[in-house]
DNA sequence: CTAGGGTTAG
């Protein structure tokens, strides 16, 4: 009796052991056979007698969640249940997992409800996966809540992973100053917060553009002796980047490499990308050699930023070489090169070849996306084929991509631009009330759409229509209004609307000033046009070429002692002051 | 926590 016994679990243990090797065979195969492999696996398991514990198929199951097959993973689970072997809480929280990732939250839940009928309480890890799940699934409020509970009541102690998952959530939904205060409630506590907590408030700090508050995160957590990784630089200095300030992103390089802290090809990528978005390609290329130099490999990523980089300066030939170059390195163009490569094409007007393009894509066996469409559309209104156009917009849709607000703004622009603001009003309308109707940025170009087709009506009463709703002008709006209200020679209201724009916290800037500045120039009201002028100067904006030019015609017209010649005189002693921004750029990345 | 593409005022 006993001897069988041994004997049987001798066995037992021998066939453990044999899966477990193969199992942990699996976890560093790769490619496309490991998901079959592991099916295959499965199976055998499933089939041996006796079978393996819970432990043995859900450390297999594992290996499938982690390659994303969550609903392969769930299947295996409800199987192996089907034979008679119960899951144990590690297995009934991987289950929650899934159901998560496959947005099932009420599935995960009842999986939750499961376990407490099991009589085993959740652990942290089960709680773990609650928050995170629910975060993922864009329930924070739910997130946050079940966290408070869990501390009020004392259910578990939090570690760092649960405050990870509530600052992340936090951030998410733009709640940054929330998950800061949580941030300091850890500094305080006996769970203290990690690189990767200050890396997420920080990022959320950056993308808020609130890039100075981010920074000064950085100080203090370097204070309190926490290192920083490549994520929190490449953060900051994605950050400095978008607001222009290159060259403090390029000390942060230097920072880092100094403290030892080695940038990856992400972090090159976000300057190559960079200084192609400000115009400057020759520093972007820069910026490659200096990656390739620290043998760093410039990957699809990287060489996409460079081509989108010549072709927004219309230099195709140069982005088309940059191709070749990504394929010598035997790199595949994907859509969102050639997306690069029909905007360019589009923004000159090159729709033949852009049409081209759009075939070839398709041909390649790439599925021409939401940015595709949307780009092709623009191509086709701004060459003067409107009729094309509508035609591609119902044609996307009937190939399952979704116009995006982004694809509406080009198209309502594109209808109007080609003197059909009455049917893209029409079209408006019809659309019901969605977020469409309640978006700013389409009012903007509806109004500034019958403008330009000469209905300054239909835009007045555009701009009545949305104050009525309650939405907020911004200074786009407001600056279309103004020139609407200047073409119709009322130019008490648009000063009105100056004034009022700046009650409502939204300052007029350049175009502001210089649109109305001309306007009134343009209708011969030179008092009203100094005093702007004057203003404008004050504030730190200079006239554009077109004020500018319209100045100089007005020299001879006006007299000497005009207050029109004083200003005149201080605009051409300030000329020039702007060319040096881009030179320091290029020396710091060495 | 992790870099890339399409949009609106002169």
């Amino acid at each position: 009796m006993n001897g069988t016994r041994n004997r049987l679990r001798h066995y037992s243990t021998a066939s453990t052991s044999h899966f477990n090797q193969r199992i942990l065979n699996l976890k560093h195969a790769s490619g496309a056979a490991k998901v079959d492999d592991a099916l295959q696996l499965f199976d055998e398991m499933l089939q041996r007698q006796p079978p393996p514990s819970i432990i043995d198929f859900s450390k297999l199951i594992t290996l499938i969640v982690k390659i994303k097959h969550y609903s392969t993973a769930l299947s295996l689970f409800k199987k192996i249940n089907l034979m008679g072997i119960r899951s144990d809480l590690y297995a009934l929280t991987v289950s929650i997992n899934c159901h998560f990732r496959l947005n099932q939250v009420n599935y995960g839940l009842a999986v939750l409800a499961t376990i407490f009928k099991q009589g085993h309480p959740p652990d942290l890890a089960t709680y773990n996966t609650l928050i995170h799940g629910l975060v993922l699934a864009d329930r924070v409020f739910e997130a946050v809540e079940l966290f408070k509970k869990l501390l009020r009541e004392k259910l578990c102690e939090p570690d760092q992973i649960m405050f990870g998952a509530v600052i992340n959530g936090l951030c998410k939904v733009g709640h940054t100053s929330k998950a800061l205060e949580l941030l300091r409630f850890m500094e305080a506590g006996s769970c203290k917060p990690c690189v990767r907590h200050y890396s997420t408030v920080i990022d959320s700090l950056c993308k808020d553009k609130m890039v100075d508050d981010a920074l000064q995160l950085f100080a203090k957590m370097t204070e309190k002796g926490v290192l920083a990784s490549v994520i929190t630089y490449n953060a900051l200095i994605h950050g400095l980047c978008n607001f222009g300030r290159e060259a403090e992103a390029a000390k942060m390089l230097r920072d880092m490499e100094e403290k030892g802290v080695s940038p990856g090809v992400d972090t090159f990528t976000i300057l190559v990308n960079s200084f192609c978005k400000q115009g400057s390609v020759k520093d972007a290329e820069l910026a490659v050699q200096a990656m390739v130099r620290r043998g760093l490999h410039p990957d699809v990523i990287t060489y996409n930023a460079l081509i989108d980089g010549y072709c927004l300066r219309g230099e195709i030939d140069k982005a088309k070489k940059v191709i070749d170059r990504m394929m010598e390195k035997e790199l595949v163009p994907n859509i969102i090169t050639y997306n690069s490569l029909l905007n360019g094409y589009c923004k000159k007007k090159r729709i033949d070849e852009a049409r081209h393009l759009f075939q070839e894509i398709q041909d390649k066996g790439l599925i021409p996306d939401v940015f595709t469409y949307s780009t092709m559309l623009q191509g086709l209104f701004h060459s003067g084929n409107p009729a094309a156009a509508r035609e591609l917009f119902n044609k996307m849709q009937a190939k399952g991509q979704a116009p995006d607000i982004r694809t509406y703004h080009i198209l309502f622009h594109g209808m109007c631009e080609n003197g059909e603001c009455c049917d893209a009003l029409v079209l408006f309308r019809s659309m019901g009330n969605n977020r469409l109707m309640k978006d700013i940025g389409l009012y903007t170009i509806l109004i500034d759409g019958c403008r330009k087709c000469g209905k300054h009506n239909f835009a007045m009463d555009l701009f009545d229509e949305l104050i009525l709703k309650g939405l907020k002008p911004n200074v786009r709006t407001y600056t279309v209004m103004i020139t609407v209200l200047c073409q119709e020679g009322l130019f008490g209201k648009a000063k009105d609307l100056l004034r009022k724009m700046e009650e409502n916290g939204c300052l007029p800037n350049s175009v502001t000033y210089n649109v109305i500045v001309q306007e009134f120039m343009k209708q011969k009201a030179f008092q009203e046009a100094e005093i702007l002028l004057e203003e404008m100067i004050n504030r730190g904006f200079s006239p554009d070429s077109t004020t500018f030019s319209m100045l100089l015609h007005l020299i001879p017209s006006i007299g000497q002692d005009s207050p029109m010649q004083t200003i005149i005189q201080k605009l051409t002693s300030i000329k020039g002051s702007d060319d040096r921004m881009l030179d320091s750029i290029s020396g710091v990345i060495t």
